[in-house]
DNA sequence: GTGAAAGCGCTAACAC
DNA sequence: GTGTTAGCGCTTTCAC
């Protein structure tokens, strides 16, 4: 490993100026900044990322820290992210579980992107305290350097709802995911609050937890129902999309037996039969945006927060 | 940010002890360590990653490059691997484009896992060099410091191909992936060799790129020809389901008509009717070989390198 | 059992 | 324009 003294002993000066000549100060003219940083790369020199971090007090690295790697929706949110922040010269780690505690809490990046819902309210207040700002994804949270960037879910869903009323839809279930996740209770009240508005009363509620066996589950239960709701307002597409499964082999045909609508625009939702009907997210634009936010608060410069709008694709399942 | 300096004020002994005693060295009697504990705790203290990467000149941590986000593949690897390193005390950060250069030049992690196709075997050799062991899982490449796992695409290949001959088909077609890849080759190969097995010629070869568009215009050049094989063994899911579709949306019957096999396993692969017969990979228990693999590399303890196998999954389409 | 001190590889203030 | 040097926050050797 060849450090920085190797590369002054071989170019015959001192460290300080090839520290310099790497770092493009303008005090070292071409020639000789040129000269050094072909001996570094001769030597296949690269500074330590541990010495220039401590010194700096500076990483120059944001941490995009998630549940889990098998979601369906991260992939294009990570790519935006990663799109934005290479281009304004940031490195980005992604992490999980204990993982991004570790880094976290020893400060192995300058800012961090949170959607992990096991990391506790509670610990990421604390680790906020020791870190830069933190911009969360799955909930809302108030507290030192900590930011809030969430999809407007209710804004998305109300605008789903009224567009499904216009259908002349009446007797309208909803499907719930985890009851007190913000993703549930912001869909739902959008969801309210478009009904409120013609008033409509919710024909019934169905509790599932946002996954395809909680749909399956609901949609078992809705087979056993002589009065069946004429819609279904799903908070997400996994439960959506159990549902269908069930009520579909069971003999009930979408839509004309029943209407259904999802949230997430996952891919399945477009190979099924008929396409489900789904509120679809730019998450490459989103990530985009998450990036361009943090950089800001890097910067210390002034930011604008603002929910990332949902778009509406109405398919053939209503 | 309090230091073990401001530990070390507040417990009224110097900063050595306060780094013993967090250390667990056993020189330090329990009730020092603990009081000392206690006190780094209540001021929110955590060492810096920089300062300690710097003196021990390691990370405790390991890098996993990977092409992007949305690969299908990839997220049980990813589960896999961090399950095995979390147990044993590493932490994991997961990058890819530019970002996992960053991180490799400069020492950001004590070994690596490489998955992206966009790192050149140039830059890779070069990258060893400096660091520490890198474990390939896209190519096969020889050199300092880099180590080869893969899954055993020969073997899989041959024991479906044997399989298919089995059943009776004999017209039998290939298409290939990425022609040049690691992949595309062994599973060729392996192919190959099952035929020549029982002196058999492959009946045609088609060209693609392991995308399903590329499976689609096969579909659609297969749809001209009036001397169709009677079995299409693809060297990916992703191809035999592009072909599938489009055969079927113009009226051929799978597998009566024409047979067809993949490879990956991909969960959509399930979803279509009939089913996709494939080969797949238990991608969590090979992250966990290869996790436990890099630990070793670490220690520098003796490894043995193997080939993961594949699991044959044989169901309706052919 | 505890402390003093050296030093990991850099950056940047300061001197010339 | 270049060099000397202090010091970032730790770990660890050595002394006591």
């Amino acid at each position: 490993m060849s450090t920085i003294k190797d590369v002054a002993k071989v170019a015959g000066c001192s460290i300080s100026t090839v520290s310099y000549a790497l770092n493009n100060d303008k005090r070292i003219p071409d020639i000789t900044a040129d000269r050094i940083k072909k001996i570094a790369s001769e030597i296949g020199y690269f500074p330590s990322a541990a010495a220039r971090n401590l010194k700096k007090r500076n990483t120059d690295t944001v941490l995009v820290a998630i549940s889990d790697f098998g979601g369906p929706v991260y992939h294009e949110l990570l790519d935006g992210i990663h799109f934005q922040l290479a281009k304004s010269g940031y490195t980005m780690i992604v992490s999980t579980g204990i993982s991004s505690n570790n880094l976290l809490k020893e400060r192995s990046a300058d800012g961090a992107v949170i959607t992990d819902i096991h990391i506790s309210d509670q610990s990421l207040i604390q680790l906020a305290k020791n870190f830069r700002p933190i911009i969360v994804l799955d909930r809302r949270l108030k507290d030192t350097n900590i930011y809030n960037m969430t999809i407007d879910n209710h804004k998305a869903m109300y605008c789903l709802t009224k567009d499904i009323l216009s259908k002349g839809y009446f007797k309208i279930g909803y499907v719930h995911g985890v009851k007190d996740t913000y993703d549930n209770q912001t869909r739902y009240s959008g969801f309210l609050a478009a009904l409120q508005e013609k008033g409509i009363k919710v024909f019934r509620e169905y509790y599932g937890n946002f996954t395809k066996p909680s749909g399956i589950m609901i949609g078992a239960e809705l087979l056993k129902d002589s009065n069946l709701p004429d819609m279904l307002v799903c908070a997400n597409d996994e439960m959506a999309l159990g549902i269908m499964e069930t009520l579909q082999k069971n003999g009930k045909i979408i839509p004309s037996d029943i209407g259904i609508s999802g949230f997430d625009d996952i891919d399945l939702s477009s190979y099924v039969n008929p396409q489900l009907s789904s509120i679809k997210v730019n998450h490459f634009e989103w990530g985009k945006t998450i990036a361009l936010t943090l950089i800001k608060l890097l910067k210390e410069e002034e930011v604008d927060i603002h929910k990332q709008e949902g778009i509406i694709m109405i398919r053939g399942s209503y």
